[in-house]
DNA sequence: CGTTGCGTTGACGCCGACGTCAACCCCTAG
DNA sequence: CTAGGGGTTGACGTCGGCGTCAACGCAACG
């Protein structure tokens, strides 16, 4: 199987696996013209780096699980290396949605904050103190100089 | 006040702010020597862009913000664009965790199936057939074609 | 007078994971 | 013979937000 074929059976182009080989992710043996040539066991170790990119593992967190398909191994998450790969992202995923979730919380209040204060903008006559007819809030005091 | 001094109270370097001020979203007056000159304006502008960019927005997500200031309002997200930015940023956040959920929990599940795995192979004579002692898995066949 | 220490512009470096282009080689079908 | 559809290497482009020179100007201090 040359390096077109395996671009399109592993969904993905030649010029990625160019760039695998050069990373030293895919071996490929060479034919009589200089052609690279692929196996299927190649398909197998695309496939896998492909699932761990989806899952937004780093090209080179992938290195272990493809070491442990190359060991012979039957899975590329047989090996101790690829669990800890593992772990190491579980945690950074905790941490990122963590993090992620206390912005959201003050975009959140700014935002909440924000329409509030626009909507006293628009109707800023507090009518709860039955007053008659105020001037309502004279129009920005035109360049005040702080809060 | 010069970049540097704004820099310093800004808490960035004066790379950054030749940057913004390339971007448009600072503007800087010269003086006789070509030399940028700032005023507590700039600063709170610069505070706003901080602000936003440690919630995890991008340089131009800032600039609605940025404009509002300017406008002379007194906080940067007292204009409509910047409640919009609000709104969007807060969309992109909650699909983001989404996402992260989902696949946190698919790495999750990937290394608790991976992690049973390895313990079988560690432990692999299910005792619970009352079977004498088998060969508990012959080595890897050495270089099996497919699972 | 030289040496700091500020400022200026311009331009390249970085990071990851490729996309894209150029210039070339190889085989086959018409 | 030519065109077309593989393959090859090498090199530059992309994106954001600056970092990091380089080479210069201007001012004050000792």
């Amino acid at each position: 199987m040359r390096i077109g074929e395996l671009a399109e059976r592993a969904g993905t182009t030649t010029r990625t696996l160019r760039y695998y080989e050069a990373r030293g992710l895919l071996a490929a043996a060479r034919d009589a013209h200089g052609y690279r040539t692929f196996g299927e066991e190649d398909l197998r170790l695309l496939r896998q780096i492909r699932t761990l990119r989806e899952n937004g593992f780093e090209l080179e967190e992938t290195r272990p699980f493809v070491e442990c398909l190359r060991a012979g191994h039957p899975a590329g998450d047989s090996c101790p290396d690829s669990l800890e790969v593992y772990r190491r992202k579980l945690a950074e995923l905790d941490a990122c949605i963590a993090e992620l979730r206390t912005v959201r919380e003050e975009v959140g209040a700014r935002l909440a904050r924000a329409e509030i204060e626009a909507a006293a903008a628009h109707a800023p006559a507090p009518r709860c103190a039955l007053a008659p007819s105020e001037p309502p809030t004279p129009r920005e005091p035109e360049e005040e100089g702080r809060k």
